[in-house]
DNA sequence: TACATTTGACCCGAC
DNA sequence: CGTCGGGTCAAATGT
């Protein structure tokens, strides 16, 4: 972590091309969580190794997400220009919503924007494919006006595709992906259309459905699964290794289900499973303006962000939900254990915010290993220590709930936390402020050129995890990771070894 | 010995 | 005014 707090390192499972995916992405994948922009980076660069064709481009979500909050259409065109997009005829970005770069809580809902010039018939054009529409149809227009100047076509369109409507709030990210294989499995079938307005489209709607989608994470478990055994550990990729284009397509050597895939991806690391972050990683909400990260790679001790008053996390039943970007000192957040087939928590937050998103479930619906915490006033995973002060088992709550005060002389701020018997954290509520740096401040890490960097994964909610890490982003970094890119970037296909955030942060 | 956790008692607001 | 329930205190206990 970006404080050096080691009993929170997260344990890597694999290393794909400059992608890492940590084990709690696994737990990610197993569970109903909102997948975050590891795992998207990891699918969408496994998918762009199968197509080496400069035609088709497929970025990871932090560089559409830096296009769209770069300050100045100078900067844009600058970290634009790599990446060659006028010359592209299918251009797919993962976009995440989150309206402030600066809040670390931002971003509740994923969708791709297709960059189209590939269709005779159409001519040049944006396709933007939603499961919960018109959710992120801002973030798409503001990503294409980025775009626009920098394509020689003007007043490309932007249309909504066709997208099977999510029916939780949690698997928006999962149909970016199904719709992404879509287009990459059609991709090589286009010459037999060319002469048509034929696309992707087609494809789309045959291919992703609720099944499908469905069946989803459970070939993401096993693909990881094959890579592991393969011992595919840097930018080495086999055929053998994709993810089958059609869900019925399974080994039945692997795992049949994501649990099992689970149990065995812990009997293979033969070592306890370390401190799984509490939430999803983020896209990169605290990823600033260039100047910014320029500013920031040189900092040592940059400022912390401020967390939110209060933060919780609780089960459905909760009632009281308000935006984490708010300022009230209320509750708001909201999770759920296990179940996934209520969403009371998403339903009120629709309610609340009058956006059908998948904040709720984006944010804080991870089931969560107790942080692997000694006594002695250890550091939490939050990057805070606490001392308990009290636990009981409060009536409607399945789980005790214990009370714990922040150990700063000064600090007022308190955190109640319900744990399960098996150490998952089922609702945790932060009430105040913390008056005081975090323990640890945030180390200066090395800059990397990995585009994975970019992608200041936070961790959504609680606190502001990789804080060293998106701090240490500099723009040399983010034009050099950007460089070259052909049909996906070079960083994030092919790169050396990622300088993980975690791992550096130690 | 020091410090964190545990746990029953107590406080206090809501009903 | 009594009861209930969430939050806190503080002595006992654990490490």
């Amino acid at each position: 972590m970006a404080h050096g707090g080691g009993e929170e390192e997260e344990e890597r499972v694999l290393s794909h091309g400059d992608v890492v995916l940590l084990r709690c992405d696994l737990t990610i994948l197993r569970g109903p969580h909102f997948l975050n922009d590891r795992i998207i980076a990891f699918y969408l660069a496994h998918l762009a190794a199968d197509h080496h064709d400069d035609d088709l481009l497929l970025l990871p979500p932090s560089v559409p997400y830096l296009l769209s909050n770069l300050p100045d259409p100078a900067s844009v065109a600058a970290v634009a220009d790599p990446l060659r997009l006028a010359s592209r005829r299918l251009v797919l970005l993962p976009v995440n919503d989150n309206p402030d770069v600066s809040h670390a809580e931002g971003g509740s809902h994923w969708t791709l924007l297709v960059l189209d010039n590939s269709n005779a018939v159409s001519g040049p054009r944006f396709v933007h494919h939603d499961s919960l529409p018109p959710t992120n149809l801002p973030a798409a227009r503001r990503l294409a006006a980025v775009l626009r100047p920098l394509l020689p076509a003007s007043a490309i369109p932007l249309i909504e595709g066709p997208t099977p409507r999510q029916t939780n709030g949690y698997d928006c990210g999962v149909f970016v992906l199904a719709v992404a294989r879509a287009i990459c499995n059609w991709w090589p079938t286009r010459a037999r259309h060319s002469n048509s307005d034929s696309d992707w489209l087609e494809a789309v709607k045959r291919e992703v459905n609720a099944d499908s989608v469905k069946a989803m994470r459970t070939q993401l478990l096993q693909l990881i699964h094959t890579l592991i055994q393969n011992n595919t550990t840097t930018n080495q990729h086999s055929p053998s290794t994709q993810l089958p284009s059609h869900p019925s397509i399974a080994s039945t050597s692997l795992p049949v289900t994501a649990q099992d895939f689970g149990t065995w991806c812990d009997m293979q690391s033969h070592k306890k499973v370390a401190a799984v972050k509490p939430v999803a990683s983020r896209p990169s909400s605290r990823l600033r303006s260039f100047s910014m990260l320029q500013e920031d790679s040189t900092a040592i001790d940059s400022p912390r962000v401020t967390s939110l008053e209060e933060i919780i996390l609780r089960r459905p039943k909760a009632t009281r939900f308000t935006h984490p970007l708010s300022n009230s000192s209320t509750e708001i957040a909201a999770t759920r254990l296990e179940d996934s087939g209520t969403h009371t928590a998403y339903d009120q937050k629709k309610a609340d915010t009058g956006k059908g998103a998948c904040w709720d479930n984006l944010t804080v619906s991870q089931s969560v290993r107790k942080p692997n915490v000694s006594a002695k006033n250890s550091l939490s995973y939050d990057g805070y220590s606490w001392r308990k002060y009290g636990q009981k088992q409060v009536k409607g709550s399945e789980f005790p709930r214990s009370y714990y005060k922040c150990t700063h002389p000064t600090c007022p701020v308190k955190r109640k936390v319900e744990m399960t018997p098996d150490g998952r954290i089922a609702e945790i509520v932060y009430n105040g402020e913390h008056n005081h740096p975090k323990p640890h401040p945030p180390r200066k890490p090395t800059l990397s050129t990995s585009v994975e960097t970019l992608v200041a994964t936070n961790d959504a909610g609680l606190e502001n995890k990789l804080e060293g890490c998106d701090q240490a982003i500099g723009s040399d970094a983010v034009v050099e990771a950007l460089r070259g890119g052909c049909h996906c970037l070079d960083g994030f296909r092919n790169g050396n070894e990622i300088s993980d955030c975690k791992k550096r942060s130690n």
